[in-house]
DNA sequence: ACCTGAACACCGTTCAAGT
DNA sequence: ACCTGAACACCGTTCAAGT
């Protein structure tokens, strides 16, 4: 009840107080470094990796920071620009490698990183469905774009050919990153048993493994179809195509 | 208070009822055919449809049914259930096409319109990163596989050439889908002033309509893109290869 | 300027109970 | 077998108030 914990509210005396020496924390308790933007997005990244984009909520993520869930909303104005920025955030990892006389190697290796930065955060796919439009993004995009024009490729054969590879990662990492999330989820026992139901369904597909789980060589997959996009999509590929 | 609300609670006489025949309804009211998870799906496509993914609520979903929240779990088993198989439905709107005597054709075809599919329910992309495994999407990918396979392919090079075509409309469509739910949700005036600021950072993209909204020939570019990664996935295509 | 607390209007899901 | 109602443990977000 009394404002001072520490003594008995018996009499009030000057001397009651043992001095700023003996008091535990300063008064104005700094806990950790003030919030700011970048350290909402680093928690959030954190906790979408380890627990996946179900379980990112205001409130998980202040409590993570030491601070009321409120106090988010000083930084961000909401939980979807969270999500936008985590997801830019995570290109930051896709280094963009230092330009090769290659073009076809630097467009290439981009692609590359690319799908592994999302494969190593398979949630990121999951927030595809909104514009991506940051910073991390639009710079790798441009790299790409640059590289391909290295190869002749202008105007509409340029727009083409850029959309072509970015909606093949796109896609590649999202079918992937699926598959991660539902055995995580622990479909392991009850999930198998499904799967060879539709294995019997479907023998063409199942055949040539789409039906199974990802495997040590999707990347080589990944890899072939990269180079086949990359083969139809160049200058040369593009006008030797069969129609207008 | 009382237990009929027809008359006062004055004196219980047997000739209060006015009999079966004036009543309004039948006693068991069955106010719409009996739930089912059909229905379930068809409101839920509905719902998503008119007021997207954010606005799908198992309350609303059961107060469009006239039907209580709980009573949903009778006929599924959790939310994500109805998204799964929300999403699966609406590829039963891509016919799969008769069978010509060009496999390229029918390829192309069911791309294109299950890239059509996904742009009328722009929710869709916004689901992908769980798996697909419903029996539409089953089925077209099957189209799909078998029309590859009377080009040729066979093997890795069949599952390559599968997973990239699929890979692309599922990226473009996202992609693509993304800017629909933007300006939507009336970024319109203060968008447009962040994406003026955009295209002057980014001057090539810019210059390739990389950071315009969708616009008419969007479908050119893609068909165009289609044509592309047809060409490099195709049989002779992959064989001439650069790389291993 | 930055953060807290209480409050509002919701959520998905479980479960006993009704018919 | 199928549905309701109440209840639980949460949500995102607003806003006045504190420092």
């Amino acid at each position: 009840m009394a404002a001072n914990d520490f003594e008995p509210d018996d009499h009030a005396s000057p001397r009651r107080d043992a001095g700023v020496w003996l008091r535990a924390t300063p008064s104005r308790k700094r806990r950790s470094p003030p919030l700011s933007t970048e350290r909402i997005i680093a928690a959030a990244v954190e906790l979408l990796d380890t627990d996946g984009a179900a379980q990112l909520t205001m409130r998980r993520l202040a409590s993570q920071l030491q601070v009321s869930a409120t106090a988010l909303y000083w930084h961000v104005q909401t939980k979807d620009d969270v999500l936008d920025l985590a997801l830019d955030h995570i290109f930051g990892d896709v280094a963009i490698p230092p330009e090769t006389p290659d073009w076809r190697d630097d467009a290439a290796e981009l692609i590359r990183r690319w799908r592994t930065a999302m494969l190593d955060h398979p949630w990121a796919p999951g927030l595809i469905g909104r514009p991506m439009l940051g910073p991390n993004v639009l710079a790798r995009t441009e790299f790409l774009q640059e590289a391909l024009a290295r190869s002749g490729l202008s105007g509409v054969d340029l727009e083409v050919a850029t959309h072509a590879l970015a909606n093949y990662v796109i896609g590649a990492a999202a079918t992937q990153a699926a598959w991660r999330t539902v055995d995580s989820a622990r479909g392991h026992d009850h999930a198998r048993d499904g799967l060879e139901q539709l294995k019997q369904q479907y023998p063409t597909l199942s055949a040539s493994g789409h039906l199974d789980p990802p495997h040590r060589d999707d990347s080589v997959v990944f890899d072939r179809g990269l180079d086949a996009v990359l083969n139809g999509v160049t200058a040369t590929g593009l006008r030797s195509g069969r129609r207008s």
